[in-house]
DNA sequence: CTTGACCTTGACGTCGGCGTCAAGGTTTAC
DNA sequence: GTAAACCTTGACGCCGACGTCAAGGTCAAG
């Protein structure tokens, strides 16, 4: 399949996977035109990443699960490098929201103290 | 002062005071031969900004806190603008702990199906 | 007089993940 | 033959909050 075909089977824009060939995530064959090919191995690839971007990873840390998916293996998380990603990303998520929760705390103390009542009711001030 | 006596005091850089003067959050009188002139009153104005700053305010919305101050107030926080803007942080604060907490047990049940045992575990691989 | 510490404005660079436009080439349908 | 719908590369724009460099002006101390 061609570009615009892979974009909306994946529900990208074409710009987006030109933007991953470039980030070097995924490849094309190239047909007598100059025009990008692609298969179904693509579409898999594209699929794994936006998955993942979905669940706010960026592309560099889906590059270890595309490169896993493109060794072969059948899912991108069976390798240890793809497993390791994942290990960060929990840290990571656990840290911001263990700081979330700290703003939301300060925030809402000087909510009480600027407007006492403010945080509790729903409508407007005091 | 000077805005490099502003800048020490207030713990920012030149350039970020010269970038809320640009913002229009600041302002400085000029001395005759054009330097900038600031009072206690503009630190306690970059204090009350880098505050907000610290528990992931914008300086858009630091700007009620601003104007408030300006308009006499001793505090930033007793204007209605600061109030509202408190609130609208404290219901995106909120979003963005939803959304995190949800992305966790997205990523955590991913690495268990990839590798049963991870999440408890903190050392390395099954 | 000169050094050095301060100040000025202006303008480009950073990060991520593209959007969007320009200026074309290719192929298909009618 | 020509319009429509694809495709190509290249390059600038965006967001926020500045960092950093350039090319100069100012002022006090030695």
């Amino acid at each position: 399949m061609r570009i615009g075909e892979l974009a909306r089977r994946a529900g990208v824009s074409t710009r987006a996977l030109r933007y991953y060939e470039q980030q070097g995530l995924i490849e094309a064959r190239r047909s007598a035109n100059g025009y990008r090919e692609y298969d179904e191995a693509d579409l898999r690839l594209v699929v794994e990443i936006r998955s993942l971007m979905a669940v706010g990873f960026t592309l560099e840390d889906a590059r270890p699960f595309v490169e896993c998916l493109r060794s072969g293996r059948p899912s991108g998380h069976a390798c240890p490098d793809s497993v390791a990603v994942y290990r960060r990303k929990l840290a990571e998520i656990d840290e911001e929201i263990r700081a979330l929760v700290a703003r939301r705390s300060e925030v809402a103390s000087q909510l009480a103290r600027a407007c006492p009542g403010c945080v509790l009711s729903k409508g407007g001030e005091p």
